[in-house]
DNA sequence: ACGATTCTTTCACGGCTTTTTCACGAGCGG
DNA sequence: CCGCTCGTGAAAAAGCCGTGAAAGAATCGT
């Protein structure tokens, strides 16, 4: 209805390029391997960076079945995907964790600053962009 | 013909933009990270911009049962509220207390100078607007 | 087809956050 | 001084999340 880019095009967010049509994501010019899960739900976040979606809706995207109460599998594979991006880009944090609402992704514009107040950051916790 | 139910919109005051589909509340552009709670009775304050709100009322609205006698909820969370507002946005004030009646919300036109108007503000007492 | 490897799913244990509740103290008015 | 309203720190209770690991499925190379 407005979006063709499933089969292939590219988004890109930060220093991240994701080819859709083959699966390919590449960190700075390098190639990461990601698992057909892991891809998805980097997709299904990266599309909609800058909002705050919910596990269901994430679940959804990518699993293409109904979320069951309990069931941690996107928590799961956003530690996955985690783990894989901070390997690969160490200073960058582009999954953002809203507890009681979901995860918003946004690649952010600077490592760091001496903010202060409201900002821990256990493993990225949103704050600021 | 366009507007699903009410899941979906944003509200706007000041410079604060309050998506209330997925709970994200943006400060001059940056992302706030808001409780569930605070995230709530800020829209319940928000959509009620200008108008004194009693606890009762906002409690109900965020808690979804009757205040009891004693229960100082709403002004704990006022408080968690105003200061992660003011850490947003150290000149504004958004949250007015109204003694005896309630709260008021309402972004101010002008920061102004710094502090030292000439009322004394312990932290934000209605006076004027 | 078969064993090896990788991916997915599920479970469970802390640890961290949020929510709730309590309490003390400041400001105001009588 | 007394009583009431509020702001807010802090402790207690409840809930949410990160993540290692185990067990099943799926995939790959030969």
């Amino acid at each position: 209805m407005e979006a063709p880019p499933e089969n292939n095009g590219t988004l890109y967010a930060g220093e991240l390029e994701i080819r859709l049509g083959e699966g390919l994501v590449l960190a700075t010019g390098r190639a990461l391997t990601l698992s057909v899960r892991e891809f998805e739900l980097l997709v299904a976040m990266a599309s909609r960076s800058g909002a705050i979606v919910t596990r269901e809706e994430l679940f959804e995207a990518v699993w293409k079945r109904e979320l069951r109460p309990g069931d941690r599998s996107v928590d799961v594979y956003v530690s996955k995907l985690r783990t894989k991006l901070e390997a690969a880009m160490p200073d960058r944090r582009f999954i953002h964790t809203h507890p009681g609402f979901g995860y918003r992704f946004q690649p952010q514009p600077q490592p760091q600053s001496t903010h202060e107040m409201l900002s821990r950051d256990v493993h990225t916790q949103a704050v600021d962009n």
